[in-house]
DNA sequence: GGTATTACTTTGTGCTACAAAGTGTTTAGT
DNA sequence: ACTAAACACTTTGTAGCACAAAGTAATACC
């Protein structure tokens, strides 16, 4: 049976779960990217981001060319939780289509 | 890219997640089936269920045999629902992969 | 000098997951 | 007959978000 106790809470949502998915994806990303892809408020996108930050999952690289840039990547870490919260997806959608 | 708008709120919670899986596994569930696989306080338990029953995903037969017993089962709409969330999971999941 | 951009912080609201404890009915045990 | 246990709830309370809106500070462009 499933173990639905690992579905990290911290990448089980909406907000958080998007984020993650496009920095799997991509190497890096710049918070005004992010927030225009995902259509996200500042507060909002930077909240999560931050949790996502304290959790170890996601690095923050401040740059000042021309404009502030902050780029944000996954961690090694933060790539193993997400590897693992997919994991728990894949047994679901296993689950579903028997 | 993948739309997240398209996760469904409803079923996109560990709880009433894990309530979908089990029911679209198998048929037909009582109560206390649930709650001693999902290990879930009855309280919980019962307002998700609720939650899915008034969102029509989930329908609700009571039964009076020595015992009362309530089995909870999908209904189509159910179904459908649950399919297109896994559609949702299945993007994400081809995206983490790449 | 004034405006726009970037990356925030602060504040507030409203929802909801979850637990704990109580309710009413029925059945099993002695 | 009386007690205890099982079942399916309901009620209540708390604590924790998600999210939006508005404000802040620094820099760059015209």
């Amino acid at each position: 049976m499933i173990d639905f106790s690992k579905l990290d809470k911290l990448i089980h949502e909406k907000g958080r779960l998007s984020i993650m998915t496009l920095l799997a994806a991509r190497a890096e990303w710049r918070f005004q990217d992010l927030k225009s892809e995902l259509e996200m408020s500042d507060g909002n996108l930077i909240t999560h981001l931050r949790t996502l930050y304290k959790a170890g999952y996601v690095s923050i690289a401040k740059e000042m060319e021309k404009r502030p840039q902050t780029k944000y990547a996954l961690t090694e870490a933060g790539r193993k939780a997400f590897s693992d919260y997919l994991a728990v997806l894949e047994q679901i959608l296993d689950m579903g289509k028997s």
